[in-house]
This record gives structure tokens, sequence and C-alpha cells, in this order.
DNA sequence: GTCTATAGCCAGATAGAC
DNA sequence: GTCTATCTGGCTATAGAC
């Protein structure tokens, strides 16, 4: 690794004031409704130089994915070394920092099918190696939850996983949270709920 | 109820193949992604035509949610009355009728939280009216449930009505349809079975 | 690399003839 | 009510000066 210029740091911090204020705007409206216009004025600074940094309004969101990916390989990471925990806590560990990533507002919304940001995410080799990469640790972990019992071993694990990437990008804490009557930390514990142990309970 | 005049049932036959295409649209591509050319190719009429009926591309879509949850109540309506089915084997049938709607290309998305079009819907009384009692509805059977230890007691019924809305439109069914290596019953039972006994499953 | 100003395009909505 | 043709606004993207 070579150290980095002072102009290459001053370049790197803004790229990530930019892609922050990206993933928030993600989280907010999604990737259709959100205008490069926008990003500009969150960042402070002028369009056209939004676009010396990022060729697109797709690379730019895709760049804030990547980025989400990258956090939430950390993440998986972080979990890894924990001696005191099983695969299934450490699951649950992950759905709930998701969770609470959604609650804060961070949490971008899965492009929907027919977005031009599909096409970008899926031509793009840094987003699908990473997600490669997450997908099979996650992979891993669920199908050892299945060998000890705590997830059904009925559902083949293609399922689980979706599963828990929908759970990420669900709407029901928004739409708790707009209520208005419940606390961030009940929200999460009962949606982390009904994720693992379904509307049923564990009765 | 006065009869409907031909010149009436012809407009009627017309609205509803309208709402027809917007509905496929919307499950397709959404609201935003949606155009109104797009609408009126698929009608086979002018795009100046469908503004004869419908003042904007706000009121089409919202009134395709409106045709879709008179057909929620009408689905209510009809399990209302089987004799042979507890309150959670009702719940469990609209989820799955939702479930099979939605795989094939008719559940409309969830608007997201800025568009346009929340706020129409907010605004329409035919809607919220719509809205509310089939929430109140599910809400009884909810209810209902839980005393009977079908559905966790400790759940908050609004907690469950938001879930049970959200499976509706959930991704997780095309995302496996998309995979190609599941039927759609097979996909229908275990999302219908991660919805109500969670991913750790019966045992 | 940052800015102001503008090109180019697309989609929602409308005018006006029939 | 249906059509063709057009207006209008907003958004992505770029030109060109500094």
């Amino acid at each position: 690794m070579s150290r980095l210029s002072f102009r290459e740091q001053v370049l790197r911090v803004r790229e990530d004031a930019i892609l922050s204020a990206v993933n928030r705007l993600l989280a907010d409206k999604g990737f259709d409704l959100m205008t490069v216009d926008e990003v500009a004025a969150d960042v402070g600074i002028a369009k056209a130089s939004l676009y010396k940094h990022f060729a697109s309004k797709e690379a730019l969101a895709a760049a804030a994915m990547v980025r989400m990916l990258q956090r939430l390989q950390a993440m998986l990471d972080q979990q890894s070394v924990r001696a005191d925990a099983s695969v299934t806590e450490r699951l649950k560990a992950v759905v709930r920092w998701a969770l609470e990533l959604q609650l804060a507002g961070e949490m971008p919304t899965l492009p929907s099918q027919n977005s031009s940001l599909r096409a970008e995410l899926l031509s793009s080799k840094a987003y699908l190696n990473l997600l490669l990469q997450v997908s099979e640790k996650l992979g891993e972990w669920i199908v050892q939850a299945q060998a000890e019992g705590d997830i059904d071993p009925a559902l083949p694990p293609e399922v689980v996983l979706y599963t828990l990437y929908a759970r990420a990008c669900d709407p029901v804490p928004a739409f708790l949270k707009a209520g208005g009557n419940f606390s961030d930390a009940q929200i999460v514990d009962w949606v982390l709920s009904t994720c693992m142990n379904g509307l049923r309970g564990r009765g």
C-alpha cells in the first residue's frame, strides 16, 4: 500500500461525503426520485463537479451500494471472530444491525426490477464480487444454523438468504416509526422476532 | 341501482381495461418508472384519451390501487363465510392469495415514501375508506388469532397488520421466481411459512 | 476541479380538429 | 371521446471560463 498524497486524501474525503449524501437520499426517496441536483446541494458543491467524480447518476448510486456492501462485509468479519456466539446469534446480530441502519435512514432501498440502476449494478465487477463474497459467508452460516436446528432445514438456503436481504430493506420498520407509537428499539425487536420466529412466535 | 346505459357500460369496460394495464405496469416497474405513454400503448388508445378518463398519472394509479383494495375486500368477505376455517386459516388464505397475485405479476408495489402517488392516495377518500375497512376486518381476525394462541399475543396488532401488508408486496417471491429453480407453488409455500413460522420453522 | 450557464431529452399534460 | 401534434417543466449531462 502506497501512502496517499495530501491531494488524494482530500479527494477521498470529498467522495465519501458525496456517497454519504447519496446514501441518505437513496434511503429517503430511492434511486428514481433522487436527483443529482439534490445530491450536489446536499454536499454543497456544483452539479458539474459531481460529474468529475462519477460518470453518471447510476455510477453514483452504484458506488454508494458498494460502500454499503463493504460495511456489511466489515460487519460480517467482526461477527466471525466472536467466540461467544452461535451462527444463529451472528445472523441475528447482522439483521439487527441492518434494521438499526434502516431506522437511522441510512439503508438504501432495493432498486426496482426495471431500474437503470439494476443494469449498472449487474455490470459492476466490484459490486458483483462483493455481493458474491457476502452471500457466500452468509450462506455458510445459514447452512450451519440449519444443521444445528436453529433454522428450518426444510428451507433452501437460497430462500433464507433472500429473506434476510429483504428484511434489511423491509418497509415495516419505517411504517411503525412513522406511526410514532413505538421506540426504535421496540421496533427492531419485533421485526427481528417476526423474521426469526414468524407471526406465530415461540409458542 | 339504476341500470347503466349502453354507453356507460362501454365506458366501464374501457376504464377497466385501462386499470388492468395500469395494474400490470405498477406491478412490473412501479409508479415512478411507469409512463402514461406505456399505459396508452398497452390499452391501444391515444394518451390524450386517457386524460379524458383520469385527471393525472397519480389519479390513474390511485384508481388501480382502489380496485385492488376492492378485490381484497371481496376476498375478505369470501373468507368471512367459511365455516370450516379458523381465523388463522383465513388470514393465511388471504396472504396466499396475495402471494399468488404477486407471482402472476398483478400486485402493485407499495409507493415509496416520497412519491407523488402517496399524496394522492392520502387525499383520496375512496382509498382511505377502503383501507380503513379492510384494516379493521383484518385487525379483528388478528386479535382473535392472538386470543386463540395462533399469533403471538406479545405483538401489537399493528405490527402484525403491517407485516401482512408488507408480505403481500415482498420482493422475495419475485427473486425466487427469477432464479428459476422453484415452482410458483413451492415459492408460495415457503414464503407463507417464513411469514407465519419464521426462518426457525415449527421446531 | 470548481463554477455558471445551457444543451438535449423525456415524460406529463393540453390544444384543437373531427 | 378519440385522435395528432405540441407545449412545458424538470432532469441528466456537458461546455467552457477560471
